[in-house]
DNA sequence: CCAAATATCACCCCAACGGGTGACAGATAG
DNA sequence: CTATCTGTCACCCGTTGGGGTGATATTTGG
C-alpha cells in the first residue's frame, strides 16, 4: 500500500545544476528516475517510465521548452510537477501558472526547498486527484441492492476504462464471469452502459 | 478579469522578518492586509478582514501555533495559505502537509520566492475550488489538435451517455457522420473508447 | 441443516463500437 | 485562387458490449 520510494524526473539543461538537484534529492532519500537535458529526452523518459513527480526547468537550451513538457504531462501523464527555474518575472510566471504546476521554485535553492515543495506537491496532488468518497460502503449506502466485494472490484476496473477481456485476465477468471458481474452491477446501479455507470457514480458521490 | 489587488495576511512572530516579508510583498504590488505576531491576533485579523491568501510561520513564540491557524483557516475561511518557516525536517513537513498548505517556503527566501509561490497558490486554489468549467476553450487549451465546434457538441453527448444512433437523430445527420466525428475526437484526445474519453476529460479539467 | 448469497462459467443473439479508407461540398484563410 | 479545414456521408471489417437463460460450486447466516 505504502509507496516505498518516490521516483523523480529531472528536466534541466545545465548539467551542473542537474547533478546538484540529483544530489539534493538523493540526500533526502528520493529516487531519481532520470536526468534529461532537453525536451525530446524528457518525452522519451516519460514514455519509458512514469515518475511520481517531475522537476522542470522552463528554459531548455534557450527555448521555453519546459512549458511544452508541462503541457505533455498534463495531457498524457497523471503526475504533478514543479518548476525550478531562475525566471521569476511576471510574464513567465503568468504563463507558467496556466500550465498548473504544483509549485514554482526560484533558483538558487537548496535541498530543503526541494524537499518541502515536493512533499506538499505530492500530497496535495494526490488529495485533489483521488475522489476519497469512492468506496463500497459509500456507494452501497446510496443504492438499494448492495454491491458485493467482487462486483465493486469489477466496477473499479470498469471506470478505469478496462475492457471485459482485460478484467478477465487480471482476475484470472473467464470473460463470461466478468460479464455476469457487470450485468449485476448494471442492475444494481440501474444503468445500461459503461458511460452511464460513471455518470451514476458521479451523481451518487457528488 | 484582472483582480484589483491581492490582499495578504502575514503571521510571523519575528517583527524583523515580518517587516521584511511585508516589504517584499509590496515590492511586487501586493497589498498587506495585516501583520500579526501570534495566534490570537491572527484569529482576530481573519475575523476582521478575510485576505486572499495567508502566509504562516509555523513557529509562533515557541509553540507550533501556525498549525492551529492553518486548521482554523481550513475550517472557517475559504482561502489558500503558504507556510513560510525555517523548519524543514521530516516530522514538521509531515505534519504540515496534512493541513493542506498550497506551498511551503523555507527561510531564507526572497521576493521572487514569495511572488511565484503566491501566484501559483492563488491560481491553483481557485482552480480546484471552482466548479468545473467544461467548455471547448478550456479543453482546447490543453490538447494539441483543437476540437471543432461540432466535435465538441458530439463530445458532450458522448459523456452524457448517448449512443451514436441517439446523437445521429438529435443532430439530424447520418450515424456515419457521428462516427467520423467521434473518431476525430478520439484522435485528438488520444483515447480509444468512451470511458477513456471521460477519464481524460476529468484529468484534463481537474 | 437448509436457504440465500456469492462466485464461477457457458452459450446464444444482435446491437454498438472502434478503426480504416475514401469521397465530396462549402467555408475560410493566406 | 488554391490549400486547408470542416462537416457530411458510405462501406467494410472485426471486436466489444449488453441482455437473456441456465448451471454448478462454495460460503454463510439463521
Amino acid at each position: 500500500m505504502m509507496q516505498t520510494t518516490i521516483n523523480i524526473l529531472i528536466v534541466e539543461d545545465d548539467p551542473i545544476i542537474a547533478q546538484h538537484i540529483k544530489a539534493c534529492l538523493q540526500l533526502v532519500d528520493y529516487e531519481v528516475a532520470d536526468v534529461v537535458y532537453n525536451k525530446a529526452d524528457a518525452l522519451k523518459a516519460l514514455n519509458n517510465q512514469i515518475p511520481d513527480i517531475a522537476l522542470l526547468d522552463i528554459n531548455l537550451n534557450g527555448n521555453m521548452d519546459g512549458f511544452e513538457v508541462a503541457k505533455l504531462i498534463n495531457e498524457k501523464y497523471n503526475i504533478p510537477f514543479l518548476y525550478l527555474t531562475s525566471y521569476a518575472n511576471r510574464a513567465v510566471v503568468e504563463k507558467a501558472k496556466h500550465t498548473h504546476p504544483m509549485g514554482y521554485i526560484v533558483k538558487p535553492f537548496d535541498e530543503s526547498d526541494l524537499y518541502t515543495s515536493i512533499e506538499i506537491a505530492l500530497y496535495n496532488y494526490a488529495q485533489m486527484h483521488q475522489p476519497r468518497n469512492f468506496n463500497r460502503d459509500q456507494i452501497n449506502k446510496k443504492i438499494i441492492a448492495n454491491l458485493t466485494e467482487k462486483e465493486f472490484e469489477i466496477l473499479q476496473d470498469l471506470i478505469e476504462g478496462k475492457t471485459n477481456q482485460q478484467m478477465a485476465s487480471k482476475h484470472f477468471v473467464s470473460i463470461n464471469t466478468i460479464k455476469t458481474h457487470i450485468k449485476k452491477v448494471y442492475v444494481k446501479l440501474d444503468v445500461h452502459s459503461r458511460v452511464e455507470v460513471i455518470q451514476k457514480l458521479q451523481r451518487l458521490l457528488s
